[in-house]
DNA sequence: GCCAACGTTGGC
DNA sequence: GCCAACGTTGGC
């Protein structure tokens, strides 16, 4: 049974629209920095997996497609990288402390579902990306949640 | 650009 | 282990 996540994005960093130009459409997901989001990318997010793709940061915030997970949590070899904005002089081969998947874009929806769309939906009135404060840039979604969304996507 | 909410750091 | 200071996130 695959599990269902939500990772946000800066689109002026890198979009969905980057992502769909990405040789394969695939990427790494790395510069995580979060030890919360760091544990759910090592350990529970699998092969298979669906990912809602979330602009954050910009003019219309919101879910703007969805990815599949091609590659399991592994050390994220920014934090080795003393050029990198992401390194960290703490985290050694042996010990890493950060870690990445890779994501294939699956879909980009005709139009994005936008966050106060998201907000007046009661099916995810529970959404961790809705409450107060929640700053996660990888959380967990419930398959209502995810299928709530992705309907209304591919509607659009 | 503002600012609330949250996470991390470091002195004690 | 406490907590103030600081840095970051992210909606608006």
């Amino acid at each position: 049974m695959p599990n269902y996540w939500l990772m946000k994005t800066e689109p002026t960093a890198f979009s969905i629209h980057d992502l769909a130009k990405a040789p394969k459409k695939t990427t790494c997901w790395e510069g995580v920095r979060n030890y919360q989001a760091r544990n759910m990318l090592r350990d529970d997010i699998k092969k298979g997996d669906f990912v809602l793709f979330y602009h954050s940061n910009t003019d219309e915030v919101g879910v703007y497609g969805t990815a599949i997970v091609v590659k399991e949590g592994y050390p994220d070899p920014f934090q080795f990288d003393k050029k990198s904005k992401y390194f960290d002089d703490k985290a050694s081969k042996d010990t890493p402390r950060w870690y990445m998947v890779d994501i294939k874009l699956d879909q980009i929806f005709q139009s994005p579902v936008t966050l106060t769309e998201m907000r007046s939906l009661k099916p995810l009135s529970n959404m961790k990306l809705l409450q107060k404060g929640q700053r996660l840039s990888v959380q967990p979604v419930t398959k209502t949640e995810w299928n709530t969304i992705v309907k209304i996507g591919q509607k659009a």
